[in-house]
DNA sequence: CGAATAGTTGACTAACGTCAATACTAGTGG
DNA sequence: CCACTAGTATTGACGTTAGTCAACTATTCG
């Protein structure tokens, strides 16, 4: 099952979108990223709906997503799926999990995906080394944190309707930050039931919501593809505030420049 | 478990449970520890029903709860709160903010509670100089968004009562870890209502949920004790598995030992 | 002891899930 | 180009879970 996905479409990539984000995030000097742009060699493809941890059962690698749309998902004993978090390009898949040595919740491929990997020893190696890449690394975790959290947030205390339309904003300001949004709209390529195991709501509920936002000419959604017809009362209907998942640039004394020391 | 290894350190009194958290887990050196414990020199109280980040409005130190229950918590504008975590002796109330240099989510005192307090730039040096140091207050973070990440599955999947039973093994396993739950049950002072701002339940369906708990014969709740009467049988019915709580020892090439060539 | 807070219970309502039938769509091979 | 198919979307009828409102009781605390 494993080797024929892995036919390795190798790339040289010098257009990471994680090294973009990074870079654009100005934590690292441009040496720093030039590290981590080393350590991010092999690249490969892999098809729509595949499931990613699966495939490589090696925890003590580290995937960052570099095109295409995926998911961390958790199945439960009866067979229920809860999707715990939608990745984008520039997104760690399983950082976290090599940093406690356990793969945790399992990863998929929404849309077909490229994926470029390294191995958490020079992940490790790189961060115990250099301070700055400690921190951004610990901080690339934190973001997917606050994600998390306000996804609990939106389940607790938000009904269907903000709830979905909450997502949308996320997944609209996410991929703004990585120019994959246009003014025009952004591609949409989840399913109903995707939709349903992320939110905790039965596909059937998803399709009637989706159908309330359409009727109500917040969003539109032709093919694949969301269009916001009117971001400012879509965010007012969600409650979402873009707050959470700015990058804040940390006071002086978090990145101390004068490392090296000791 | 690890006492005669680390039997000076033992002998010299640690009282701060982060401390002996971070022993028990065996990540770090008794200098490390020694380090660390010596940032920790101000504690001050806290009464119950306080909130915490109203109190110290300086984003820029770190809480470590040392002694009693807090939580984390979000007030939506529509008044609705959303309690995110449950903090526990040991546990870092607001490092990812200061990481991040964000003061996200609020902390609230649930009962009386005793609180270590540092700076962030302390801690930052230490992290920046140590990388074991910078690894384990890492992890300490991610098993944080472990919880998290469950809490995302039981309030996405499961249905009021297992949730609620969900919430209570992972009290009672975390509270096991730092040896506060006896055989005979544990500290439980959640008002309903709290519970419910947990949960994203109301608290009036929080109290028949608990009612129903009861009635099986799977809690018992007297004061503000509570006692598991068939852990078993709670968990199963919860769906819990203690996996996601565990703190792995992390591959030999995570831990470089070496430090210190560069 | 009294006042506030927390817990309990019932009746009713709203949100969401389940089941099932039908329509659409993209990809497939003839 | 068409039919075939599998996955996906849509819609209606109905059941279940959980929320709301409201009254009442039990605790806690000053």
């Amino acid at each position: 099952m494993a080797s024929s996905i892995f036919s390795s479409i190798e790339r040289s990539g010098v257009s990471n979108p994680l090294i973009r984000k990074l870079q654009a995030s100005r934590l690292l000097l441009p040496a720093d990223l030039a590290e981590l742009e080393g350590a991010l060699t092999t690249t490969f493809a892999v098809p729509a709906h595949q499931d990613l941890a699966r495939v490589n059962e090696l925890p003590r690698d580290v995937h960052i997503l570099t095109e295409g749309f995926a998911c961390r998902y958790k199945v439960l004993p009866d067979g229920r799926r809860a999707i715990l978090a939608f990745l984008l390009p520039g997104d760690f898949c399983d950082l976290h999990c090599a940093v406690l040595g356990r793969m945790d919740p399992a990863i998929a491929s929404i849309t077909a995906c490229i994926i470029a990997r390294t191995s958490f020893a020079r992940i490790n190696e790189l961060a115990s080394n250099n301070p700055r890449i400690a921190n951004a690394l610990w901080r690339a975790t934190l973001a997917d944190e606050a994600i998390a959290r306000e996804w609990l947030v939106s389940m607790g205390q938000r009904s269907a309707g903000p709830q979905l339309a909450h997502l949308i904003c996320e997944l609209h300001f996410r991929l703004q930050m990585i120019d994959l949004a246009g003014a025009d709209g952004f591609s949409f390529p989840f399913t109903q039931e995707e939709l349903g195991d992320a939110l905790g709501l039965s596909s059937v509920h998803v399709n009637r919501v989706l159908h309330q936002l359409r009727e109500e000419e917040l969003i539109s959604l032709q093919g694949r593809m969301l269009t916001i017809l009117d971001l400012p009362r879509l965010e007012r209907f969600a409650g979402f505030s873009r707050e959470y998942l700015r990058s804040p640039l940390p006071a002086p004394q978090s990145i101390p420049i004068t490392h090296g020391i000791k």
